[in-house]
RNA sequence: GGCCAGGUAGCUCAGUUGGUAGAGCAGCGGACUGAAAAUCCGCGUGUCGGUGGUUCGAUUCCGCCCCUGGCCA
């Protein structure tokens, strides 16, 4: 737990050189990540009170209205105390996307930049991340029909048989996938029936967005994963005791929703959707939800350790060496 | 107390006509470009309940003991 590197030139970094006299430094973006259950909400809370930021979530399951409590969503008193975006902004219905995400969020940035604030970018949803720090290809929008017609194919025939369609089409792309991978096939083979064009052409090109915006990037994790493991249960219980069933059984009944929708398959949902279906008790829903939320934190761990720039926080102990950084950049700024 | 069925991986179980064993789930590692809380890939040594016997060799066959469940008293 390295009590920051931060040389304040990291973040006050000069604007270009010289020909644009009105030109300020670029303001910062802050980023907090780690896995679920790790504490980010409190922790960004905590530097709110103390900084002029506005929080951005990097959460593709808080995006939907309705999924509250089994997505951990911030309070509505809390959001009314502190800016947050990216909160509700959709239909469990609709589909979101990280396409979306990227436009929304760069929206989000300007906007506060404006506003002479710093966004800080909260949340694990790794794609989400990626897509504003390393940058996303500019492709196709996602086609529903096409996929219907696609899923229709893979059940006559087996995924293995559509990658080998696609290794015709696109043979780098069917390289990197696996035969068994049934939404990259689709998507790859999405993208070169609506554009002409493999996908593993039109990836190559990409470039952050953010490329030359000073970050401060936090990871926010517990030391031991059995104390990750022990605090994830003790959260799902809170979540069954604040009726996290019944908001399922709300969106069960409410109409127009399925196990395929996204925000059904979020971690938890999938499970007492399954159990309201009949497929399985609820004790049985409650093991198989706990046991699926450790692996979504074990696959953002793998996002996160493949990160080089993060800065490693002990969700536990890190807080005071947290906080001194902090007032030392934003004082460079002039914030 | 008697009879029956079990005791094998963290859990649920399969199996070895005697040559020390393997699935699913869990767990761990990895991949990841508009569904990403998704989707997928890889990783299996455990006194085979204990103990004595038969045997070149016992987790497997036999005896006794312990534990669990059921039935009968």
């Amino acid at each position: 737990m390295s009590a920051a590197s931060g040389v304040p030139g990291e973040v006050a970094r000069e604007g270009s050189v010289s020909c644009t006299p009105a030109l300020q430094p670029k303001l910062p973006v802050f980023v907090l990540t780690g896995p679920t259950g790790a504490g980010k909400t409190e922790w960004a809370v905590r530097l709110a009170e103390r900084a002029p930021v506005e929080i951005v979530s990097v959460d593709s399951a808080l995006v939907y209205r309705g999924l509250d409590i089994g997505t951990a969503k911030p309070s509505r008193a809390l959001r009314e105390r502190i800016p947050h975006h990216l909160i509700d902004i959709c239909e469990p219905t609709e589909s979101y996307s990280a396409g979306r995400f990227l436009t929304d969020a760069l929206e989000c940035i300007r906007d506060i930049h404006a506003r002479r604030r710093v966004p800080l970018l909260v949340g694990g949803t790794m794609l989400y991340l990626r897509s504003l720090l390393h940058g996303l290809a500019v492709l196709p929008h996602a086609a529903p029909a096409l996929r219907a017609q696609l899923d229709a194919r893979a059940a006559q025939r087996g995924w293995p048989a559509l990658h080998v369609e696609l290794a015709a089409l696109d043979p780098e792309a069917a390289a990197r996938i696996a035969p068994t991978d049934s939404q990259r096939i689709q998507r790859a083979l999405e993208v070169y029936l609506s554009s002409g064009r493999p996908i593993s052409e039109l990836q190559r090109a990409t470039s952050s967005p953010l490329a030359d915006t000073p970050l401060r990037y936090w990871i926010l994790a517990p030391r031991e994963r059995a104390l990750l493991h022990e605090r994830l249960a003790r959260r799902f219980e809170g979540m069954m005791a604040a009726g996290f069933l019944e908001e399922v059984r709300r969106l069960h009944r409410g109409g127009g929703l399925t196990a395929r929708h996204p925000a059904i398959r979020a971690v938890g949902y999938r499970q007492l959707w399954a159990h309201l279906e009949g497929e399985y008790g609820l004790e049985e829903a409650v093991r198989r939800a706990v046991a699926a939320t450790r692996q979504l934190a074990r696959r953002q761990l793998t996002w996160m350790r493949a990160e080089s720039r993060g800065e490693w926080l002990d969700a536990d102990t890190a807080e005071l060496s947290w906080n001194r950084d902090r007032c030392h950049e934003l004082g460079a700024l002039g914030l």
